[in-house]
DNA sequence: GCATTATCGCTACCTGGGTTGCGTAATTGG
DNA sequence: CCAATTACGCAACCCAGGTAGCGATAATGC
C-alpha cells in the first residue's frame, strides 16, 4: 500500500493502480514468482515500467502487495468447542496457503514445492519493512486465535498454567514447517494429527478427553 | 558436491573447489545473500566465471553448497532421559540455524531477520534438485532425532499411541516458523517452552512428570 | 491566469545472473 | 607420439531488475 502524501499536484490515477496489481497477480498465479516479469507486468497493465516503480520500490515489493490482497481475513467462530474452533481455524489458514504454494505450479504437479510462500519469506527477510507489513497482515489472524485458545482457557477448557502463545506456535509451526522446509503436504489429516498433538497435554488434569 | 565423470580428459582441479567455496563463504557471512555477487566470488577465487558455473549451475546451488559444508553433523546422545536429550539435541540445531540466520548483519543488529536461511528456503523451492539436496542433508540428523523420541516410546518413557512424527514436527516446527516467518529469536528459554509443551501430553498417563 | 507540484510515458543506461564460442592446457587410451 | 576428451580463461553477449533525465499532463493555491 503507497503512502498518499499532500494532494498536491497531479493525482495518481488509481486505475493505474488497479491494472497493475490485477496483472501482477495473474501473471503471479500462472508463472510463479521468478518466470513474473516487471516488464511483462508493465506491458500489460498498458503502463511504462517507471510508473511501476513509482509505486513499489522492488519486485518483491509488489509481489507482497498482491499476495496481501489475496489473504482474505479467516472469520474465526469461537463456539465453545475449542477441538472444533481449532480446526476450523486452522484448516482455513493451510487453505489459504495451499493456494498460494502452488501458484506457478502446472496443473496436478507434485506437493512438494513451497511455490510463491518461500519467495515471500524470503522477501521478508531481504527489505526489513516488508518483513514489518507482512506480519502485521498476519498480526490481526494471529491475534484472534490465540484470544480463542486464551477464552479456552479462562473457561476452564485447558490447563490455566498454559503458555497460549508457545501453544499457538505449535499448532501453526508444524504447517509453516512442512510449507517451507520439508515441502510434504499440509493436509486436513495432518492438520488434525497436530491439533491431537497439541490438546493432548492441554486438557486440564481432571477434564474428560472429549 | 558436483558429480565427477569418468577421468577422461584434462581433469579438474580441487584447489579451484576449493578456492571458489572458501570465497563464497567468507562473502556470505560478511555480505548476505543478495549482496554476494558471482563475478566477486570468481575474483576472489582467482578463477573465470565460466569455471564456477562448470560446477554450480546457479548462485542458489552454489550457495546452498557452501551451506551444507557448514552444517556439522550434530551428534544425538541417548541418554534415556528424553526430555535432557531433546534439549541438547533442539539447542543445537538453533544454534546452528542462528549463525547462518546472522549472516550478513551487522554485529549488534537485531535479531528480526531470518538472514540467510530463508533464501536457502526459496532456493529449494525454485530448484527441485536443490529441495532434494537439502531435505538429504536433514533427514540423516532428524531420522536419528526420531529414533530418539521412537527409543523413548519403546522404553515406556512416551505413550506408545504417539505419531512420532507429527511430535518430531512439533519440536522442530515453531523453530523454523519463528526464524522465516515471524523474526522472532529462539534462544534457549524458548526451546525449553516448546519441549515442555510436546512432552507434556506424550508421557503416559500413569507416568511421573519427572 | 499562473507558478508550483506531482504523475506519467519514454528512452537510455547500469548491474548482476547466466550463456556461448573459442583458443589453449592437461590428461588418457591407443 | 597422437587423437580424443575435458578443464580453464577470456571476451562478447542476453536478459531482467532497477535508475536517471526529460517533456508533457493534470491537479493545487494564490
Amino acid at each position: 500500500m503507497p503512502e498518499r502524501g499532500p494532494s498536491r499536484g497531479r493525482p495518481r490515477d488509481i486505475d493505474v493502480d488497479r491494472r497493475i496489481l490485477i496483472a501482477a497477480r495473474d501473471l503471479l498465479l500462472v508463472n510463479g514468482y521468478a518466470a513474473l516479469s516487471i516488464d511483462e507486468v508493465a506491458d500489460r497493465a498498458g503502463v511504462a515500467k517507471t510508473t511501476l516503480y513509482r509505486r513499489w520500490p522492488t519486485k518483491d515489493h509488489l509481489i507482497v502487495a498482491v499476495v496481501a490482497l489475496m489473504q482474505d481475513d479467516v472469520p474465526i467462530l469461537d463456539t465453545g468447542d475449542i477441538r472444533a474452533d481449532l480446526t476450523h481455524y486452522l484448516h482455513q489458514v493451510a487453505d489459504g496457503l495451499n493456494t498460494v504454494r502452488r501458484a506457478g505450479l502446472p496443473e496436478g504437479a507434485d506437493d512438494r514445492s513451497a511455490g510463491v510462500v518461500a519467495e515471500i519469506a524470503a522477501a521478508a527477510a531481504r527489505h526489513a519493512d516488508l518483513g514489518t507489513l507482512i506480519r502485521a497482515v498476519f498480526a490481526r489472524r494471529n491475534a484472534m486465535a490465540i484470544g480463542l485458545l486464551a477464552s479456552a482457557v479462562r473457561r476452564g477448557a485447558l490447563r490455566t498454567d498454559l503458555d497460549v502463545a508457545v501453544l499457538f506456535d505449535q499448532l501453526v509451526g508444524p504447517l509453516y514447517y512442512r510449507i517451507l522446509v520439508t515441502g510434504e503436504p499440509v493436509d486436513h489429516p495432518y492438520l488434525d494429527l497436530i491439533i491431537d498433538g497439541a490438546l493432548r497435554g492441554a486438557r486440564p488434569s481432571h477434564a474428560h478427553p472429549a
